[in-house]
DNA sequence: GGTCAAACGGAACCTACGTTCCGGAAAGGG
DNA sequence: CCCTTTCCGGAACGTAGGTTCCGTTTGACC
């Protein structure tokens, strides 16, 4: 039989979470670990103790983050994906660590293929509004990887320019 | 007056470009500077005295490689705006250098500053031909980041969607 | 309160990399 | 052929960041 987990450690736990995914939102993936564990009030060792890697922690940390996403909002398919990503995107703006893993080089391969599955899962749902808004060859895929590559347009070009490419992406993705 | 270059410095600064480039080529921006000079057949010191820091080979690297670009195709500027995407993304293919540069984190904000430049110079060649493929709201720095937006798509869906995916961007940039 | 395993803190370790240093090699002019 | 000046090689330095170690502390159970 299994001891209980001792209070401090399940509290240590909760507290380096918090940390890890602010300093994260505001740091982005580059953090040192030190600085997650001093943010958190806590030693290293406690950090190591509770997730034995950096990536353990960062992937927990980016789990929690990819299920907070919105969820596609009611109305025409069209429509619906166009506010999702805006929703997204000024999200995203102020999550350094979530901007980094969707517009900029993949740290952890599996990271990524969760994302782009969350998006087909959305791009799915979209499709099957079925309300003539998509073009009829679109697939949930396609409009997965549309999404990333717009994400990485929006961090190029900057917010001033966000709504203008999110146009331009969902001309391609509407039936004509 | 100043005396003229030894003719093996010249020489190596020759070889240190080319393995330069060969590296990156292959390994992608992270490569070691030990690497490269290892790859040139010449102590680190060596390299150092001709790039004086790392960033000064890259650069002295993806300026070239830039350069080397192929240009905008003939014919109807849609069309050609594929072609001549489509040919990049091939040619990036084999170049994990400039996939990182462009389609991953920006190591240097300049050098992707160039990137922009130069396709947005492109998209103007491709407005100027004013044939009416092209919808007429759209812009030459449009263009410019939706086909960065496209390299990244490219990245992460691989190969075979690319002429799937340039096909969508290409509707959201035609005249409808 | 006493005992003991679980948990803690943070110094220390290790590897990776950019960069510097300097003793020796070798162009090239006289 | 000699001397000077430029270059060369690669060991060594400094920093950064992930991870490990271990003496100390503390919660849990009796």
């Amino acid at each position: 039989m299994e001891r209980r987990q001792r209070r401090d450690a399940v509290a240590n736990r909760a507290r380096i979470l918090a940390a890890a995914t602010e300093v994260l939102r505001e740091d982005g993936m580059g953090v040192d670990m030190r600085a997650i564990a001093a943010a958190a009030g806590v030693g290293v060792g406690t950090l190591y103790r509770h997730f034995p890697t950096r990536e353990d922690l960062i992937h927990a940390v980016t789990g929690t983050d990819l299920a907070g996403l919105a969820a596609l909002p009611e109305g025409p398919a069209l429509t619906a994906l166009g506010e999702f990503v805006t929703t997204m995107l000024t999200e995203l703006a102020d999550n350094k660590a979530m901007t980094d893993l969707l517009a900029a080089g993949a740290p952890s391969e599996s990271d990524v293929a969760r994302c782009v599955a969350h998006l087909t899962g959305l791009g799915q749902e979209a499709l099957d509004r079925d309300d003539g808004t998509l073009a009829d060859d679109v697939t949930a895929p396609d409009i997965a990887y549309q999404l990333l590559g717009l994400i990485r347009v929006a961090q190029l070009a900057g917010p001033s320019l966000v709504e203008r490419h999110v146009s331009l992406t969902l001309r391609g993705l509407a039936r004509s």
